[in-house]
DNA sequence: ATAGTTACCGGAAGAGCATTCCACTTCCGT
DNA sequence: ACGGAAGTGGAATGCTCTTCCGGTAACTAT
């Protein structure tokens, strides 16, 4: 994960900001920078734990930071969410270059599309908390199919020009059909959905060699 | 996924000791039975207008008595959910042999299924806490087909039976159907899911002249 | 009808969590 | 090294949940 992470604000980092007006070119400093990582690392491990409705001073304490900071950072609880989400769908899109440039294309992309359904499968309360209709999750859609369909049209591309993979296939489809295994399953039905993302994976494979297959 | 009919019997009389627990249902004192249901009927205004997770100063105000009274009766906030819900499901439930001894069995059937309809769209933040996976909740899904199943089916039968709607009506798909229509909703699109449910409920109609229309 | 026996009511008290605020600390440019 | 500004931490405040018990009102036996 490169370091990204603006908090609340979604700006910072590299670019100077041309479309923002006169705002905020200012740097922030290191020490806070350090402290929204290990937030953002206490955030993710806290919600897997106790939940996303976890006590603050919970998240605080495991960052090692004041409850202060917390609430200067991520002004709402919805900020904090979203920003753990951001950076895991980051960790997992940045994954796809790395894969690729230590793996054969094939596998490059299967290893990148079970850490994808690995992602998705271990998010059920984070996807409810996503769906419940709060107007503050809105982008995350869009950020999710943004960073995703790039990475995996990447590996797709390089899978079917090796040969080892068929041509027809669509990556936000094939990202669509991932999610949806996992929708209706609970926390015991992981295992159940991890062995029809396999078949869905020889799945592709099937067509490289047969040409196409039933639908 | 797969909807078990699960027993909702569970009622409130669990006997107490072994010695005389046939016969003795206890009842409830009248002062009692009166608080419940006002607790009941301000439950459900506070929840539509402050969501499922209002005060619960807020119900015991509105309902005339002290929290010490709610919590006596409801302990658990999911209790009061689910309570609600119930009494939800049966009012609209009853309300179809009523239709039924006061209209045609054309209109009995349109006008039931625009009051489903409406409840139906009107709870969208109690099904999402029904929805939330919950285990308090585990026996809700079974009581909604053991109640609406019977309840349209009577009227389906009534209405088929006078040749106003056609014959390849099957209860269950129906409930089904209008529900899904309320999904994706959020607060705005609920005129549109009406205007489907009204569509839905022509397309009834148009069967029992025309023989079988498009899907 | 009356007195006795409960079940039940209500709100005060205790505990926990979210959020704010500001004196103090740490970093960065000069 | 120094001064100023960004950042920090945790005490303080307010809100909410939940429990507890003295008082009250409803049933029951006479």
């Amino acid at each position: 994960m490169t370091e990204n992470t603006a908090a609340a604000g979604a700006d910072s980092t590299t670019s100077a900001g041309p479309g923002a007006p006169a705002g905020t070119p200012r740097r922030l400093r290191a020490d806070a920078q350090r402290n929204i990582d290990s937030l953002l690392q206490a955030a993710k491990a806290v919600f897997t734990t106790s939940g996303v409705d976890a006590p603050a001073k919970e998240i605080a304490d495991q960052a090692g930071v004041g409850v202060g900071t917390l609430y200067r950072h991520f002004p709402q609880r919805s900020d904090l969410v979203k920003s753990v989400l951001q950076r895991e769908i980051d960790a997992c899109a940045d994954a796809a270059p790395a894969l690729a440039a230590s793996h054969e294309p094939g596998a490059a992309l299967t290893n990148w599309l079970h850490r994808y359904a690995e992602l998705v499968a271990s998010k059920p309360r984070l996807a409810k908390a996503l769906h419940s209709g709060d107007p503050a999750f809105d982008e995350l859609p869009g950020y999710f199919w943004q960073r995703f369909e790039p990475a995996l049209a990447s590996l797709l591309e390089a899978a079917t020009a090796s040969g080892e993979i068929r041509a027809d296939i669509n990556p936000k489809d094939l990202l669509y059909a991932i999610a949806s295994l996992f929708v209706p399953m609970g926390d015991d039905g992981v295992a159940y959905s991890q062995r029809m993302v396999g078949l869905l994976i020889d799945g592709l494979r099937y067509g490289a060699e047969a040409g196409q297959s039933r639908c």
